[in-house]
DNA sequence: CTAGGTAGTTGGTAGTACGGACTAAAATAG
DNA sequence: CTATTTTAGTCCGTACTACCAACTACCTAG
């Protein structure tokens, strides 16, 4: 069923089709919260910083993991965002080399304000799904993100 | 059904892990795009100026209205790509102020080995679903796409 | 033909991101 | 227990992204 032939052409056209529409979806929902970083003066990066911190508290080296980006650009990242009041830094108890970094209590404000801005903004889309479909939907994205 | 209660908590629940799930998929794919674009030494931007213009041949501001970017960012984005080959600037033949962005013969190959690369790494977290499963997410993603 | 609008570029500023050099503090070796 | 190596974070220099405001060239209406 998956030798070549004449049978298989739709799969290699449904592949492109679902490429397509994940990378749309995609560009959409950054496009999205983009936006609403912006109203806040917030990069999409210092977004991310705000929602990975939300519940936890992280060393530069371990943030900088998270996001993919170099240890160096931790540091301008978490400058700006501790000069703004949404973070801060912490001596790490057990490794005097190491600086955690925590968010702050106005920064955990604003991380909750985005987070309902998020899900109000995207309902226009998601809500054009039945209630059945986004719960399908739901599950295969999560299949997804999860089994690999 | 959609009034207020306990009944209804799990409707809430469900939009907020839809919203997850879409959010993560999200920067799963990006940062995918993003890796890919940084073989190629091209910025997600770039990346998404040759996709655009794959079949296409716009004016300066129809370029930047596709990205959402101001039209001054334009200059240089198109200035670096064409300086490597990948675009080219062209008269607009009805109006003396407009200038045309048309890929170059380079581009549409690079766009091409691009668009093949995406597939590929996709591939580990689609193929994960069932040909049935991928129709169905392809399906949900795009009327959600195109319906609002 | 002139007044006003549009297309694109330029210059200035701020933020993002990287690599390499550097300091301080572990961790490991001997 | 010192000597060396590794690790954590910062700092510097560079390149790119993106914006705004100012400017030039050109088009369009009155």
């Amino acid at each position: 069923m998956t030798a070549s032939g004449s049978a298989d052409q739709p799969a290699v056209v449904e592949q492109h089709a679902l490429v397509d529409a994940l990378v749309q979806t995609s560009f959409v929902t950054m496009a999205l919260l983009n936006r609403l970083g912006a109203e806040h003066d917030l990069s999409l990066t210092q977004l991310r910083v705000l929602a990975i911190l939300r519940d936890r508290r992280l060393k530069m080296t371990e943030l900088a993991d998270y996001l993919g980006l170099d240890k160096s650009t931790m540091t301008g990242l978490v400058d700006r965002a501790e000069k703004r009041g949404l973070l801060e830094r912490v001596r790490n108890p057990t490794d005097g080399r190491a600086v955690d970094v925590r968010i702050s209590p106005g920064g955990a404000k604003l991380a909750d304000r985005l987070y309902a801005d998020v899900e109000r903004s995207l309902s226009p889309m998601t809500s054009t799904l039945t209630r059945a479909e986004q719960r399908r939907l739901r599950m295969l994205l999560e299949s997804m993100l999860h089994r690999p």
